[in-house]
DNA sequence: AGATTTATTTGAACGTTGTTCATTTTTTTG
DNA sequence: CAAAAAAATGAACAACGTTCAAATAAATCT
């Protein structure tokens, strides 16, 4: 059998991640030494490349698992019986809730650029879904006159503007708004453009 | 006289700049080495230190500097004769069309990060507020019941959320606005603003 | 103008990175 | 249990930003 040479191997990933996590939920982005995380991690300094192409696939793999936490917290803020308004602010909410207590996971997976050429492997690019996914359903309720394709970009510029206003209330200089605002105009964001976004998504 | 000595730091100063803006617009914020811009400036490795404290500030120079051109073109879009509304809707226009005609620029002034500890110096802080200045004044027309201070809480969240599709659309993964629908879609999350954002903003 | 002092310019050298690769060690196979 | 295959190791490399003693240029003084 060779199952224990996948097992170690997978052994090692994993703790490779959670040492990169915990370094980044540290230190931030910046503070990621591939030096740190084999120490923390209890491998020599170059077993990383054994077990991952590159420090920034390692970053990936920690920026998936934040998507995913995040996913869940967005799909755990709605309840069944509210009505499509409620839903979009209780999204809105979780997501500002998330952000504020998760910053520097949150900062890594909007703030990492590769390094050089490379692309971003479609399959993570794919995992940022779970920002509108919960967005599609109260919306097309709200808008039944947009197809599903103009549903879902409308969905993406929801998102986006409230991601907007959070991040450059904590990473913004000077113009953003004050951090101890955040929710409420987040809340007015949601509240006008769930109310007022009702010019046509031009079709294809 | 000390006018000479005084007039050949200006002026490596001002060579150093320019080189970094040139090696930003080419490659981006990753592609300013040290090295490249004192060679395309003309002087040693170490007369960079000389004349700038760091890379880090000499990339904060350029970045005032793109401050300014923005301001400019954003000032430059307003006629006095538009209405409130035509005022905002030309403003987001003008944002639009400087960011996808000064990309590198304009993502070195929302991505960069200072290294280590250090604070972004104040001067540079307040350059940042050329984004909202045009804002306020229609927006105040539009919004007599508010404030001054809320006004700018407001035109700060306006601005954010414009900025967020804009950057999402440009450098996120999968969730953004794509790219032929950014116009639009800026466009329908002003009117949709403009229109329905009659949350009060909560005093102090 | 020439000598002296003062300031600046220089680039070799340093420390810290990510990444590679010959060697050693471990695991699997025969 | 020996031979073959795979994986782990950490010294070495290249590319950074930054520093600093030495060299060069400018300003000041007699």
């Amino acid at each position: 059998m060779q199952s224990k040479r996948e097992a170690n191997r997978a052994d090692l990933r994993n703790r490779l991640i959670e040492a990169a996590e915990a370094r980044i939920a540290a230190d931030g982005l910046r503070g990621l030494k591939a030096r740190d995380v084999t120490a923390d991690a209890g491998c020599a300094l170059g077993a990383l490349y054994n077990v991952v192409e590159d420090l920034d696939q390692l970053i990936i793999l920690v920026n998936s698992r934040t998507l995913a936490r995040l996913g869940e917290a967005l799909r755990a803020s709605i309840s069944e019986e509210a009505t499509p308004p409620e839903k979009m602010q209780a999204l809105g909410k979780a997501y500002v809730d998330f952000v504020l207590s998760n910053r520097k996971h949150w900062s890594a997976v909007f703030f990492h650029r590769l390094s050089t050429d490379a692309e971003v492997p479609d399959w993570h690019k794919q995992e940022h879904a779970v920002l509108i996914d919960n967005l599609i359903e109260p919306l097309a309720q709200m808008r039944p006159d947009l197809s599903p394709s103009a549903l879902r970009v409308r969905a993406g510029t929801l998102f986006s503007a409230v991601h907007g206003v959070v991040q450059l209330s904590l990473h913004g200089r000077f113009v953003g708004t004050p951090p101890e605002l955040l929710a409420s105009e987040v809340r007015a964001l949601i509240d006008a453009m769930s109310r007022g976004t009702h010019l046509a998504v031009p079709e294809q």
